[in-house]
RNA sequence: GCCGGGAUGGCGGAAUCGGUAGACGCAGCGGACUCAAAAUCCGCCGGUGGCGACACCAUGAGAGUUCGACUCUCUCUCCCGGCACCA
């Protein structure tokens, strides 16, 4: 056995061997326990880094775990291959989106095999390539064919100087990232696929999934957004019309106190009343600048003008001002709501701005009538424990029996009545974009939009476009949209849109199943592996990704596709890897963005810091920290870390350093503890090697410790406690195992290296049966700590393993259970305290009872003197824990 | 703005059901080995007071519940994630 610890070469060896016995490749078993376990597939954005890292350890630490306890794995892996930076790349290169991504997705799939992780890479897929987005278009009109798709219009941001559509993430303070130009917002034809009509069983099932994380099931809840309230309409006639305007209220018992109602910019009614208005006109036009993101519509300053028109109270019959207000959103319910400022707090700041008055309808017993703050408004509104005042025939009346009576009226005017909103909204997943997938309709001027037929499937990509930043290029490429009416035979245009690309992310995760069939979409593999157990990415998908993949699943068994509900039966959301971002302000506002390690900080003398960069020594703006992305410049290569101190180390130190799902500010301090303890396990293995070979050339065998441990607490009592210390650590790490929490799991194995480090050197004239039993204690804790550490290290502890001569395989040995013998102890040790307050400890035997610890605690001389004569009020005793004398 | 989460020594973190705060590791300090350095090994390592035994303080801030609170409740501060076209 070699000396010293050379990672490298040990995991080549390793990787090798896993390669050549296609130890990684899963085959289906029925009868045998599943197990599916499946990290977020990567977007090939050039390299790994270090949320990749993170995902993929993680993810291999469940799978190997998993095999080893006998289950028979899947842990597949591909590539979201679509997307926007591939485009930008291309644009900045002038090299084609398809082949940038071909090149990324080579070197990253180098680097993910240079980790060992046990993924079976004959299932891998791409979502760029045919065969697989064959399956959305496919997908997508059998949709369409039950009105699961539909066409609407929808906002988008528009860059007017590149005459282009913007992503959210292009617009930069309300300008072009190119062009800094100002946004606006625009409305153009979209396809929509009607997630809503799922809305309530995607809510009501999340109670199902037991092992999902309670912060996501709520994030989803929240966003699905189920609410009882009421709609009603305030007639009006205009131009001579009988109109209704609709609004959703969830406070129907406060419709007494309406002063206004208010409309969406985007409202029909605020275009009608600009027709002739053109104060109102320059105020609507106002609100068409910006993007479209609701994050920015939101923390908006509050601005509203008058339509210049009234409709009428549906109960009062008074006549009620319309205003236009930038804070209703159009997306949401109506796009028109009442206004109440007496109980509600943006209506009343609104109310108070432009002198509406406030009516004051409900009453409750801890208000007086001079109590008009908003924060005490809200503390009814969320109570609901008012009654109504002000209200005619309502007076009296509580929450419930004020909505049932308004909803009551209404409905027998034929006004309105009950309803449940969802703020849900259905998925647009039109993109005015080159790299993605080709929505397979074909428009004819005849016949209206075809779809294509399912044997022309699939609308394939042209992969050599390069785009310029002016439009999707494929709208300018006749090759691509110059066909043929699959109706009418007539000359056509086909549809250049491509699908949003979490629709390529909605269902990969049944393609693993059965890649390679060029007939449909899935197959009965897909019965046998899924869903998938354990599913592992970063809280940043809690809601989209998710819901979207949720949404998908019930489609497809809609259809018959599949069998079951939900998609991912286990979660787990690892936190994000942030880092320090940094970057300068150029002209016209372009940003750009210095990655930390090429930016120096500097303590000035009056203890401010400030930041410059290497290269050219002038200072930088800090933009705080953030998730490591491309897009903030502010990734750290994990392939130093790789190449300096192996994979192992790394994957060590990444599981180390902190739990899965917190989010981690990135350092590498403490790397060096990690290749410390790899270091110290080979040298103590090789210290071991050398101890059986001693042994075992002694008694002429081939494996020297194979004789049963003697019971240490006769022959050794110090080794029984180092026993008792690998046994603990043992079931802790079995625990933490369970809970996922593999920070833990490492300190357990590093614990059980120091133990069985302490174990002394026999004395020269040692006795044989003390030695004997100290050898066997040793080799019992090596292979207790090898298969702990296998999931995590596996290189390392697959090479020791065969090395000390466990076996030929780790992966096949069983996974280590504690010896509850080696756990037993005589006396067990009890915290006392005194009024609370830790005073001292004492031993008692295992099995005192109550009565027993009490006298023991009372007479301890530590606890006489803090009590001191006063008199016992109650003695806590919690049970193998602790004491707590009250005085 | 709205929704979700977080804050514990110089640093990463531990504390499983409300029961010893700081496991394990990093950095630092002292020592051994060495011609020397690296590596390795041993010891110390939250703060204040004390020669010491020990005492007091301390889990972002403030209140509360409890025999007992890092853990539960309320209020606040700061940070992170998401907000529907980044993926």
């Amino acid at each position: 056995m070699q000396q010293k610890y050379d990672p490298h070469a040990i995991e080549r060896e390793a990787q090798r061997y896993w390669e050549e016995s296609g130890a990684f490749r899963a085959t289906e078993a029925p009868g045998r326990p599943k197990y599916y376990c499946l990290s977020m597939f990567p977007y090939p954005s050039g390299k790994l880094h270090m949320g990749h890292v993170r995902n993929y350890t993680l993810g291999d630490v469940l799978a190997r775990h998993h095999r080893m306890k006998g289950y028979n794995v899947l842990q597949p892996m591909g590539w979201d291959a679509f997307g926007l930076p591939a485009e930008n790349a291309a644009m900045a290169n002038g090299v084609p989106p398809a082949q940038w991504t071909y090149d990324n997705i080579a070197y990253m799939k180098r680097q993910l095999k240079s980790l060992g992780f046990a993924i079976d890479w004959s299932r891998e897929i791409a979502t760029c390539r045919p065969d697989y987005y064959k399956w959305n278009q496919w997908l997508f009109l059998k949709m369409l064919e039950r009105g699961l798709v539909y066409k609407k219009t929808g906002v988008v941001n528009w860059d007017p100087v590149d005459q282009t559509v913007l992503a959210n993430e292009q617009v930069i303070d309300g300008r072009g990232w190119r062009t800094g130009a100002p946004v606006e917002k625009r409305e153009i034809p979209m396809y929509y696929m009607a997630i809503t009509r799922y809305a309530e069983e995607l809510l009501a099932a999340l109670d199902g999934l037991a092992g999902w994380p309670e912060r996501v099931k709520t994030m989803q809840a929240n966003w699905i957004g189920k609410s009882y309230g009421v709609r009603f309409a305030f007639p009006y006639e205009l131009d001579g019309r009988a109109e209704k305007l609709w609004v959703f209220t969830t406070r129907a018992d406060t419709i007494m106190g309406v002063t206004f109602c208010a409309v969406a910019p985007e409202h029909p009614l605020a275009a009608r009343a600009a027709r002739d208005n053109p104060a109102l006109a320059a105020f609507v036009e106002e609100c068409k600048r910006g993007s479209v993101m609701e994050a920015d519509l939101a923390t908006l300053e509050k601005k509203g003008m008058p339509a210049g028109l009234s409709v009428v109270h549906p109960l009062t019959g008074e006549p009620v001002p319309v205003w236009v207000a930038n804070y209703v959103l159009m997306a949401y319910g109506e796009g028109a709501v009442m206004g109440v400022p007496a109980h509600d707090e943006r209506d009343f700041y609104f109310a108070r701005q432009h002198g509406l008055p406030i009516r004051q309808v409900i009453q409750t017993r801890a208000a007086g009538a001079d109590a008009f703050t908003p924060e005490r408004w809200q503390a009814w509104y969320e109570a609901k424990d008012g009654v109504c005042v002000n209200s005619g025939k309502y007076d009296g009346l509580g929450y419930e029996q004020a909505v049932d009576a308004i909803a009551a009226d209404l409905e027998a005017k034929g006004l309105g009545g009950k309803r449940v909103l969802w703020r849900l909204r259905d998925w647009g997943i039109s993109r005015q974009r080159y790299w993605g997938c080709p929505i397979p309709i074909i428009h004819c001027a005849d016949c209206g939009e075809v779809p294509v037929p399912e044997r022309e499937l699939p609308v394939v990509l042209p992969e050599d476009l390069v785009p310029d930043g002016t439009g999707n290029p494929l709208a300018k490429t006749p090759s691509f949209y110059e066909c043929r009416c699959p109706k009418c035979g007539a000359r056509a245009r086909r549809e250049t849109d491509t699908m949003d690309t979490f629709v390529d992310s909605s269902w990969y995760y049944l393609r693993y199943a059965c890649p390679d069939n060029a007939h449909a979409m899935v197959d009965e593999r897909v019965a046998y592996w899924l869903p998938v157990d354990q599913y592992i990415g970063g809280i940043e998908h809690a809601i989209l990704h998710l819901l979207y993949s949720r949404f998908w699943t019930k489609v497809m068994r809609d259809l018959g596709l599949i069998a079951f509900d939900e998609p991912f039966t286990n979660l787990l959301t690892q936190g994000m890897v942030l880092n320090e971002i940094y970057f300068r302000r150029g002209a016209g506002g372009r940003i750009t963005y210095y990655n930390p390690a090429e930016v120096e900080v500097r303590a000035g003398a009056d203890g401010t810091r400030s930041a410059v960069l290497r290269s050219d020594g002038l200072p930088v703006e800090s933009g705080g920290i953030g998730t490591m992305s491309k897009s903030k410049n502010n990734g750290v290569d994990p392939q130093d870390l790789i190449d300096r101190y192996g994979a192992d180390i790394a994957r060590f130190f990444m599981i180390f350093t902190s739990p899965p799902e917190q989010s981690l500010e990135w350092s590498d301090s403490g790397v060096e503890g990690a290749a410390r303890f790899l270091r110290r396990l080979w040298s103590f293995a090789h210290e071991h090697h050398a101890l059986i070979r001693e042994e075992s050339g002694r008694r002429g065998t081939q494996r020297a410790e194979r004789g049963r441990l003697p019971n240490l607490a006769a022959v050794a009592p110090e080794l029984a406690a180092v026993r008792r210390e690998i046994h603990a650590n043992l079931k802790q790490a079995n625990y933490d195992f369970d809970r996922l929490q593999f920070n833990t799991v490492a300190s357990a194995a590093m614990k059980m290296l120091n133990a069985l480090s302490s174990v002394p050197r026999p004395a020269a004239a040692a006795d044989a049966e003390r030695e004997a039993a100290r050898r066997l204690l040793l080799h019992e804790g090596m292979g207790i700590l090898l298969r702990v550490l296998a999931p995590i290290t596996p290189h390392v502890s697959h090479h020791l393993w065969r090395e000390l001569g466990f076996g030929e395989d780790i992966l096949a040995a069983p996974w280590p259970e504690p010896d509850p013998a080696a756990l037993e102890e005589e006396e067990i040790e009890l915290v006392v305290q005194v009024n609370g307050k830790k005073r001292g400890d004492v031993r008692v035997p295992r099995d005192a009872d109550r009565k027993a610890i009490e006298e023991i605690v009372l007479a301890d001389p530590t606890v006489r003197r803090f009590v001191s004569g006063q008199p016992v009020k109650k003695v806590v005793v919690v049970p193998g824990r602790l004491v707590n004398v009250v005085v």
